[in-house]
Formats: structure tokens, sequence, C-alpha cells
DNA sequence: TCGTCGTATTTGTCCTGACATGTGCTCTGC
DNA sequence: GCAGAGCACATGTCAGGACAAATACGACGA
């Protein structure tokens, strides 16, 4: 039950509970904190640290909430066994790849202002026939294709005129713009390759594709984007982590 | 702005905040409360309620996790737009399917105890040879296979000799001897079905499936179940709610 | 020897209070 | 008429305290 030393800036604007949290983080995975070991109480970790107990339960809700440790009325917490795969997050898969160490590229094969069709509205919650950017891309590794890729947003959000998206991420040109995507709601599933797909992956019709298609929310709750992609499963797929509430 | 009623049982077992949040979800989904409409402040509601203010923040903070929810700093709590769509949560597919009202059967194909492999004997976190329980399933719904699936288990867990595993899903045998899972972590692929799955789905050799691995984790950290699944992307396909922190 | 009761420990829930920080609006001054 | 300062408002963060409930473990008794 030896605890890894934390220090605490009091004033950094980062909050207590997130610095707590992060080094926490740290010292799980750095191993530090070995598999299954129980944690000190909440109190006294409090009190070790000039902490209230409010702000200690945060901090250990964070990882708790990421799948890094379980707590057990009665019992105290505890670190999760096994690998820790990180997470489906919020980001786009150009993040996903730089923070991979990977160096991802990016053909733009169309970027477009049309009307929206009624699909596209239904998932936007827009009215048929409203401006929209269309942009197709593909995402190669290194000299492999690895995705084609299909997003919709309302034109009057955004405007892709004269942005470089062979060498930004949409959702970094979003984030550039002011509009922080908040929540979205993704469906994955699989299909068959058709004539298109196969020749733009270099893979054969009839191949196997992982597909995801998303809605992002912004803010306001409002959706700022419509993405249909398709993936090669030899090259990508979904980790995530579930926790039960 | 117009707040739904909420009534409280104090003598209930079930925690305020819960049946706070229990209560403003039904009326979400019911539309009672329109989509991107804001809500009454924290502070307000709170007093209306007769609770304090942080019993309030968590009630909201469960349906923000939910993604139903947004918050913004200086402006207010607004509901997302977007049908809402269920989550990926830590139930087996059996409950997926019961709760959608279809009504799911299940072959046990196979249901052994052997020695772990080297592959599960990493997954699970056992020395080689361990032995474990190994049931191989096929989901049907109506007549349709939907799904083969591969679980294994540490034999030392649970004894699967005499359970019905055609009629008691897999996960409802755990928490009936008392093993609750708190964490999983899965990775969601495709990949070609090859002659056994063809023959069991009633697809073609070669058709794409959507595959699922997962690893739970119980109360104490430990993993407790190991499973490959391949699924008909035709039929079954994943579902889940990302929000930013 | 084994089961049962009681107690200590630990997390879960809930309360009150305070100040900080980001947003959006209004009001003022130019 | 317009821009900037200031203010009201809502959520974010933090403190400190209290009791409830689940668990583990030891003591006790049959």
């Amino acid at each position: 039950m030896t605890q890894p030393s934390i220090t605490l800036d009091r004033s950094s604007p980062v909050p207590l509970y997130f610095q707590v949290a992060e080094q926490l983080e740290r010292a799980i995975v750095a191993g530090e904190i070995a598999a299954g070991e129980r944690l000190d109480n909440e109190i006294s970790m409090a009190r070790d640290l000039g902490l209230s107990r409010p702000t200690m339960r945060q901090a250990i809700q964070v990882l708790v909430d990421k799948g890094m440790l379980v707590r057990r009325r009665g019992v105290g917490t505890q670190v999760v066994q096994g690998r820790v795969r990180r997470q489906v997050e919020l980001t786009s898969l150009f993040d996903d790849l730089s923070a991979a160490g990977h160096h991802p590229q990016t053909r733009v094969l169309s970027c477009e202002r049309l009307e929206a069709d009624p699909e596209i509205a239904e998932e936007l919650q827009l009215g048929v026939g409203t401006l929209v950017w269309s942009v197709r891309r593909l995402r190669l590794i290194g000299d492999q294709p690895l995705a084609v890729m299909h997003n919709v947003l309302p034109a009057s959000l955004v405007d892709l005129t004269g942005v470089d998206l062979e060498h930004e991420g949409l959702y970094a040109t979003l984030r550039a713009t002011g509009l922080a995507i908040r929540v979205a709601r993704q469906r994955i599933g699989a299909r068959r390759a058709d004539e298109a797909d196969a020749d733009l992956l270099g893979e054969s019709v009839g191949a196997p594709l992982l597909t995801m298609q998303r809605t992002a929310y912004d803010d306001s709750g409002h959706a700022v984007e419509y993405g249909r992609h398709a993936y090669r499963p030899d090259l990508y797929s979904f980790d995530m982590t579930l926790v039960d509430r």
C-alpha cells in the first residue's frame, strides 16, 4: 500500500482534483502501484495531501471512470488488472494515429458545397436542401491506404474554402474556429468493399471493411458533423473500456 | 424552460440523486423537455426539490455522462439534439436483445473444461495450463443465426456443470454466483468468415463479419472472462455515445 | 470446529457554505 | 451608432462535517 508521491500546485489554474488524478494515473501506468494493489483510503490520502475528502474523491472518480480503478464499499480502492488500452475518445483518426507515433497522410478526394439530401438533413437536424460541406478523404499510414472518410457539416458553421485538409485534421479545424465538440453518437459495423472502396483502399471487391458512422454535437447541443467512414480491418480497430456504474 | 415534475421518496433506499436523474431522463426521452432547451439552473432546481446543490449536480452529471445533457459554464445546461441511441453497456448480447423486445435463442455448441493456452492465460492473467471453462455458443434471433460466441473463464471462479446456458445468459449466471463485472476492455474489428463461421451463420465463406473481443474484470479487479465473438453485420452493430470531459 | 454476532474500516450519500471563472447582456462614454 | 467596461448569472472548484451501508475480521459461544 505504498503511495506514490504527489505534488500539488495550488497556484496553478489546473484543478487540484485533476492534478491528483493525472499523477495517480501516471503512477499506475508506470507500474509504481501494482495491479490489484489497494490504494490507501480516501480520508488519509486527502489528509496527507492537505485536501478535503470531496476533492480526493473527485480525483479517484476520474480514474474509476477510465476503468483504471475499482471502488468497493467497506473494502477500498484497487487497481484493475490487465494492460491498459487507450479509450475511444472524441478525437479524430488523425489525432489517434499521431498520438500513436505514426505519421498519417491525407489525400482530399473532394471538398464541395452542396445541398443536404434527406439522410444528411435527418442526421444533422437541418432542412432538406440546406447548404453543407461534403468532404471525402483518404487516410494513409505510410504508403498503406487505411480508410476512406466522408464528412458532412453545415456550411453555416464553418467555411472550408482554402482550408488545407491535407495537413490539418478536420476536428482541429473545427476547434480552431471555436467549435468545441462535446458529444458524439456513433455506430460501428462491417460491410463488403464495393468497387470504389476497393480501388481506393487497395483491397479486392468484397473484402470486409470496418465501418463507423458518427454524428457529433457541439457545446450547445446542435449537430455539427456527420461522418461515414470505412477502415481496413487489418490496419485498424476500435478499442474501448466499459465501466459499470 | 418548463421543468418536469419530479417526486422524491426520501424513505427509499434509492439515492436521491439517482431518483432525480431517472425522472429527468424519462422526461427527456419522452420529449417533455425539447431538444436544445435549457434546463433551469442548478441552484433553483435544488431549492425547488429541497435538495442541496451537490446532490442536484450529481444527478445532472449522470445524464451528462450519458451524453443527454451538455453543461456550459456561464450559460446553463441544455438537452442534446438528436435521437438518443442506447449506449454500449456492460451487458451481454442476450440482455441487449431481450431489452430490444426480440426473443433471442441460444444453441450451446460446446462447453468443456480445458487447460489455458498462452493466449488465454495472457488475457485472463493466469498461468498456462490453469483449468478454464471454454464455451462456444450460437445466438439466433428468430430463425436467423446472429453470432458465434466463444467465452473463456477461470474454472476456479464458477462451475458451469449443469448450468442451462441455452436459457440463461452467461453474465446472468455470473451475477447469480455473486460475481459482479465492473470493468471491461474490448476491441471491435472485422474479418472474413472462414468455413466454420460460414457454416454456423448461414453466410458464404469470405463474407464480412463484425468481431468483438472482450476481457472483463470483477469487483476486485481480477479478469473473470475473455470472449471472442463474431456477428453478422447485417443483423448487428455497436452503438455508443462518446462524451468529452 | 464451526457458525454467529459485533465492531472497526471504508466507501456511499447528503448537507451547508464559499469563492473562482467563463458568458452574455446592458449600460456608459465617446 | 459603436466599442468597451462592468455586472448579473450559471457552472466549476474546494472546504468541512455528518450519518448510512457494506464488508472483513476477530471474538465468542454452541
